[in-house]
RNA sequence: GCGUGGUUGGCGGAGUGGUCAAACGCAUCAGACUGUAAAUCUGACGGCUUUAUGCCUACGGGGGUUCGAGUCCCUCACCACGCA
């Protein structure tokens, strides 16, 4: 019986499946619904493990295929593991490389988002899925695993669900996920069912491999846009004796929050849900709402390295000739290092510069206000007052 | 004063007789970014409009050669270097 974490339900939202909690794990406890910060290769880009610590995050997710590529997860074993290696004292996950089946494979180079902003049309559904392989992919799928092409160096890689656990096995974070395929917002559904199957088969594999006791393995629901394949694949994924899950794939945009909504009412409620690569503010309120206890997103640090901010109104591009003159706070009224301490113009000019100190700064800002934000939607909770909480500042955020 | 080289868009800089509105950079503007191939990518960037395999304008000024000149010749102006 695997214990490596707990989640301690501590208030629900009335009349929905959100709640706040704890979850123990064996590097310490994380307050949830909480954001997981993302640091793909061992390092969240721009910061030091010391800042990211002081701006309040709880929990640092790696990658496998990144790590597995470099600096190899031998390595990283030998340092300690994960968190060893990159001096990060709390809790850490990593991904399997699931998404890297789609981001590497389908959506190589072709701008396709996971998020679809619209239905897509008949004709913008690929009718032989298989595609995959085509094109300049570096990713070819098949029922056993996944070969790919580093993106490095063009080396061939192959991927199963037995490798990504015993890599993910040796980075030894906290937290680890199966091996998954996530597939594209314009499969049909002949082949997201295929896939479906896939993932579900891989999904026991990775249980069957799995030996460490003191890691907890999160299994993945899938199936797109399609509510009976997502109510299928969580019936599925919900029967494993699995310590936590995700909830990954494509979705509409539409319909993302009906799509969590019913896949958490079947996921056990005493076990935490990751709603995995989801970070948009207006996302993780809904997701909150519905029962989702982490998040992890690259958005707002790729964004900070972008020259976008996060603010209460929205966000906005500090590279804008607007800002060259704004001796101001870059966001008036935030508590965070680089707000208290420079200007809009002077964030402006590291923009433009190609200044490194921009990124660390903005992405400061950035993950802050993302602390921030789930502290808050924590506290609302808390004080039952989560709707009204959300509504106020939805109501002002989507005001840009 | 003499000699040599140069003067192309906001800037740098290609182009040396014929699809040249003008490569490529930079700057500027706009857009994108949701389990990080991302300090990245896309588009616009002389003017006009019915936004197009459309029209007009440009290659320091003036003149010339040629069917045709940014490209050759003369001349003037300016810049750089060299020699006095």
């Amino acid at each position: 019986m695997n214990e490596s974490i707990h989640l301690k339900i501590k208030k629900q939202i009335p009349g929905s499946l959100g709640r706040t909690g704890v979850l123990s794990t064996p590097h310490g406890e994380i307050k949830t619904p909480a954001f997981v910060t993302v640091g793909t290769l061992a390092a969240v880009k721009a910061l030091s493990p010391e800042d990211v610590a002081s701006l309040g995050a709880q929990v640092v997710l790696g990658n496998t295929y990144h790590l597995y590529l470099q600096p190899g997860e031998d390595v990283v074993a030998k340092a300690g593991g994960l968190g060893s290696f990159m001096n990060w004292q709390g809790p850490t996950m990593t991904d399997s490389g699931g998404f890297q089946v789609f981001s590497l494979g389908f959506a190589y180079k072709k701008g396709v988002s996971k998020i679809a902003k619209e239905s897509p049309t008949e004709a913008e559904l690929e009718g032989n899925s298989e595609h995959i392989s085509e094109h300049s992919a570096l990713a070819k799928i098949d029922d056993d695993g996944v070969t790919f092409k580093s993106h490095l160096d063009g080396t061939e890689h192959r991927f199963t669900p037995e490798s990504s656990i015993a890599i993910q096995e040796k980075l030894g974070a906290d937290m680890i996920f199966v091996f998954d395929e996530c597939t594209s917002p314009l499969a049909q559904k002949e082949y997201m069912r295929k896939a479906l199957n896939r993932t579900h088969r891989w999904a026991k594999r990775c249980l069957d491999t799995r030996t460490r006791e003191d890691q907890a393995l999160f299994g993945i629901v899938q199936g797109g846009r399609y509510k009976d394949l997502r109510e299928e694949s969580a019936r599925y994924i919900a029967s494993l004796p699995f310590e936590g899950f995700g909830i990954g794939g494509s979705f509409d945009k539409d319909d993302m929050k009906e799509v969590v909504e019913l896949v958490n009412k079947i996921l056990p409620q005493e076990k935490p849900r990751h709603m995995l690569g989801i970070g948009e503010v207006e996302d993780i309120f809904e997701g909150v709402q519905r029962g989702v206890d982490l998040f992890d997103c690259v958005l707002p640090t790729r964004l900070a390295r972008h020259g976008v901010i996060f603010t209460k109104n929205g966000k906005y591009d500090i590279k804008k000739i607007i800002n060259r003159e704004k001796f101001e706070p870059i966001v008036d009224g935030c508590g965070c290092y680089a707000c208290k301490n420079y200007s809009k113009a002077y964030l402006h000019h590291l923009h433009r510069a190609g200044e490194m100190l921009g990124h660390r700064l903005s992405s400061i800002h950035n993950l802050y206000f993302m602390m921030e934000l789930m502290k808050n939607i924590r506290d609302s909770i808390e004080q039952d007052s989560f709707l009204k909480y959300k509504k106020e500042f939805l109501e002002k955020y989507k005001n840009i």
